[in-house]
DNA sequence: TATGAATGAGATTTCATTCAT
DNA sequence: TATGAATGAAATCTCATTCAT
């Protein structure tokens, strides 16, 4: 930012230093300047600034500010999708597993605000760099295949209703989970209730469970 | 830019055209350019071309770009506030009238996705113009009265269950349709699902009314 | 500034507030506005404000800033040739006399700073204004006139030298007493010295007194 | 101002050509202008018409116009404390010390108006940049150690009186020597006196010195 | 591999002035 | 006599990007 107006420089001396870590941490550096302005609003120098780098460099890592962001994208993608890999469900009770898979999904949201950020935002860009770059688009998440072996399970068992599609589930379980971080501000502030992570979170989150299993359960077992 | 030196400059003809009207088709435009692109992507130069008129004009009309701002998010929300005012909901039976609620709030969000993006900005930008300005923080909702009221009649009735918070009802009801909105292009990509407007609309919001409706039921006219 | 839209406005009623009182009050802000942050950084809006009136009103009682700005250096310096003809020093002896009108001249600049900093911005701008306007060229300064009869009445007493051209006397009175006042800030910071209207007024000012008395004294009653 | 999407916009050759000639062309175009114009006053743009740049690259140099404006102040102060740095004045008797101290700091106003110009600029600004920032508050002045050291040679002669703070001294000089330039415009079209450079300068700054020495010399000698 | 230098586009805001009424 | 409406021209600053080294 500022100049050094260094009468002769010396060209010669460069210290190359651990080029990975440098990009390792210019892409938290964005994650974090991304969620918290959007793309638009982030700035490639502010990044720089967290970094002790230049705008130069980071150009010269990831080729332009689109390229920066569409490889965080694909890394807060990548997170959640290991995370959601972790989850052990098979030796618990359908139900369980149900309760299981909701508080996870919203203690992620609620303790991965940036992920949550980013996610919006992408959104309000309308998918745009989702749209233009493949690798973006083939990104599956393990949660369905997750959420439909229980849901078979629970079938099975005759304590789940049969018509259930394990997309729709998962739909309500983000949405629900979602809202609580993405609207904090405008719901908390309208309707004087702790949103985010303050207030009553397990009992907000009890509630998504209580949701999901008694629609769930309905009809179970009756001829429809 | 220019450094010539105009000493005296002829002003051409002016047209007074009505400024209410001026006013109003400014503030219709700034609600669809926020909406479109956020605060900070918002251009007041694209404002002032949608409208034919200029950034001064706009400027002498509202201020400045924050206080624009707060124009478009007050009429949107008074938009909605009237809306919901317009709710009929006396002469239906509690179950049916739940329906009715989610059925409107779903559609108004999928019928008016100007607003459901500036709330979304305005929460990614962590509220901070509802936040300073008051006239902003004011603004309660009466499709919370109008919940309250049907859930009432519901549990006087013994078909829905007692320990009820109208605004946990709402804030479920708001989730589940916001989602088909605010997530639609990530989510639509991500699951192959058709979302907002388009695809099987009325399935989606049905299972909205169901989820809320089972849970509601659930547990009623027994002793807890 | 704000717009305030009524939809159908009466156009009728105006409200003719005394013009004459209007324009006084216009001036007197126009005044304080100018002194305050010179000819470029002086805002019509800030001398509305300061008068609740328009910019329209004011061009249309001045005609344009420039206008304005004539109006407000005609007033000044009308009032101190006002205040000069009102010493009385016919009854003092010459050096008495002196002092007297060093004295006055120096309070005078304490107590009128907005006629400092008019007279100074007007030097910043090359006199642009005072060359273009024939009434401003015209003021003569009652000061003169006075410190030459003095001067004459104490080189008849053979206590002032000779050689003494009023106008040179007066430069130096004026010189000393502005310093005081428009060198202020530099001054004062880069030297530790209270200026203009703080510190020791008084011990300042007399060193002008001795300054010119010596200085008019010397080689006073001998052969040239 | 236009809204045409530049989707890639071809850049063209850059020459970096010595970027400490060009930040020292910048340096003196700017002292140029402020000095010209005063803050408000002065345009970037016609800074960056000087030197053939741009007012981005000023901007990368200096951070703001402000900034440029300190740098400004820094560089004139800089020059006039070396070129009092460089007054050889030990191998004269304090007398005619006393009139080089006046006849340099006469001619140096004269000759340097953009110096005088800008502390008089800074002075109407209230001083605003001055306090803002520490590094120019430490400015002290070399010359009132030199007038002190010749002071002290003149009482030990017995020339110069005894209760004299070389500061006030200073302040006299600068007094006199600065109004010939500050207060040329005014008060040279009102009393119609040549002034600045043109006239007869010698004369007038002849008559500081007499003012100075024989307020110096007055009850020299005698027990007070 | 890395960076200082440089640039052009774009964004908002201020402001004096003018016109129709 | 007075004013709301409207405007064009500046002016500053930010920013992503690129080039030469």
């Amino acid at each position: 930012m500022t100049l050094q107006v260094t009468s002769a420089r010396a060209a010669a001396m460069r210290k190359p230093k651990a080029p990975e870590a440098n990009r390792a941490r210019i892409l938290a550096a964005a994650i974090a300047e991304f969620a918290s302005r959007g793309y638009k609003g982030a700035s490639m120098d502010a990044i720089a600034a967290r970094t002790h780098t230049t705008r130069a460099l980071i150009n010269y890592y990831f080729g332009s500010k689109e390229r920066l962001y569409l490889a965080v994208l694909e890394r807060v993608y990548a997170e959640i999708r290991d995370a959601e890999r972790g989850l052990e469900l098979d030796h618990l009770p359908p139900a369980a597993a149900i309760r299981r898979i909701v508080d996870f999904t919203y203690d992620y949201y609620v303790g991965h605000e940036d992920f949550v950020r980013l996610v919006v935002a992408e959104n309000q860009a309308r998918g745009r760099h989702m749209k233009r770059f493949p690798s973006l688009r083939t990104l599956n998440r393990p949660i369905v295949d997750l959420l439909g072996r229980v849901i078979a399970r629970g079938q099975a068992d005759g304590d789940f209703r049969r018509d259930v599609d394990p997309i729709d589930v998962h739909m309500a379980i983000a949405a629900l989970g979602m809202f609580n971080v993405t609207n904090q501000y405008t719901f908390g502030t309208l309707f004087q209730r702790e949103m985010g992570g303050k207030g009553n979170v397990a009992r907000r989150r009890q509630m998504v469970s209580d949701l999901v299993l008694t629609w769930l359960a309905e009809s179970a077992g009756q001829p429809r």
